[in-house]
DNA sequence: TATTGTTATACTCTATAACTATA
DNA sequence: TATAGTTATAGAGTATAACAATA
């Protein structure tokens, strides 16, 4: 992988940086993914949802128009199949509902009911706070960099992440 | 971006904000996590490995020393029998062994092979080239800056989260 | 024929429960 | 009796394959 062309002048990111920071990088994605942030704060905005569940609502919040099942899954990184079957739960719950597509009648485009849109903003309203409690002791500018950078250092991985997943590009 | 009501001291984080992020923190954490940046790595350092079995030698390589099979487990945040499964298929490749805790005859630290501390160093290496590529465009100072608030981000988050699971601090 | 979505099934990772050995 | 680890089993989350409907 990585072919570096020697000289560089560029990565001066040592070894021991990247040893440094990759097990916060694994506790702090594993705190949010797995059980415990996640599953807080969908708990406070209704106790019977779950993770795949909230992360369909956020999404959906997000976007802030209907998305179909293909948009809701590629926005999420999951297979079709797995969001046909979280918005099927979330039907059921009358937190999301279909509208027509008047271009395409194969697409039902899925939007979020009132109770759905307020259940994503409890649940955003949890993270915020607890963002907010973590980030309460920083100061001002270093909040900032943090979300500035973060935001686009997340941007320029995927990007890149997606190119090396094109095909024909000789690297898998 | 950030309405910022003036003369607030405190969290002046917003919805916006974090929605913005939210999405982009799902992305990175699931490219990190799933399937895509830690499988090539781990494909590229030993083909036959999968991503749990890399996590333990990197937590090894990380420590610098021996782990019982409780020390790897907390470092990870998975259960016991979930590492006693991962390190037994590492002992049949060879890749990490026992050895004996005079003081404790119950425990048997792990440590890594010459093969195994190997293997743990090219995915590393794999990893570093990778981060080091995404970085390559960035302003040294914004690198920077990015990897201290990172690190401090995900230990004052860590330490947080530890503490509302704390029993008996009531908010659950 | 290509695309969107659904149904049915299987796999990966991790947790819980019951047990053994040493402290 | 408490602690470290193991074995056996179960569950959540997501993927793949086969199919249906519309473009």
């Amino acid at each position: 992988m990585s072919p570096e062309s020697p000289g560089e002048p560029a990565p001066d990111l040592s070894s021991e940086d990247l040893l440094a920071i990759l097990p916060r990088l694994t506790r702090l994605s594993s705190a949010l993914n797995k059980g415990r942030l996640v599953d807080r704060a969908a708990q406070a905005a209704d106790p019977s949802l779950d993770r795949p569940a909230v992360g369909v609502l956020v999404t959906l919040l997000a976007a802030g128009e209907p998305l179909r099942i293909g948009g809701i899954a590629e926005r999420m990184q999951v297979v079709g199949p797995h969001i046909t079957r979280q918005v099927q739960a979330l039907e059921r719950r009358h937190l999301v509902r279909r509208v027509d597509d008047p271009h395409d009648r194969r697409a039902r485009p899925i939007e979020l009911t009132e109770t759905g849109d307020q259940t994503a903003r409890r649940y955003v309203a949890s993270l915020l706070g607890w963002f907010a409690e973590v980030l309460d002791g920083w100061p001002q500018g270093d909040r900032d960099d943090l979300l500035r950078l973060l935001a686009r250092f997340a941007d320029d991985a995927t990007a890149r992440l997606a190119r090396l997943e094109q095909p024909g590009n000789g690297e898998d």
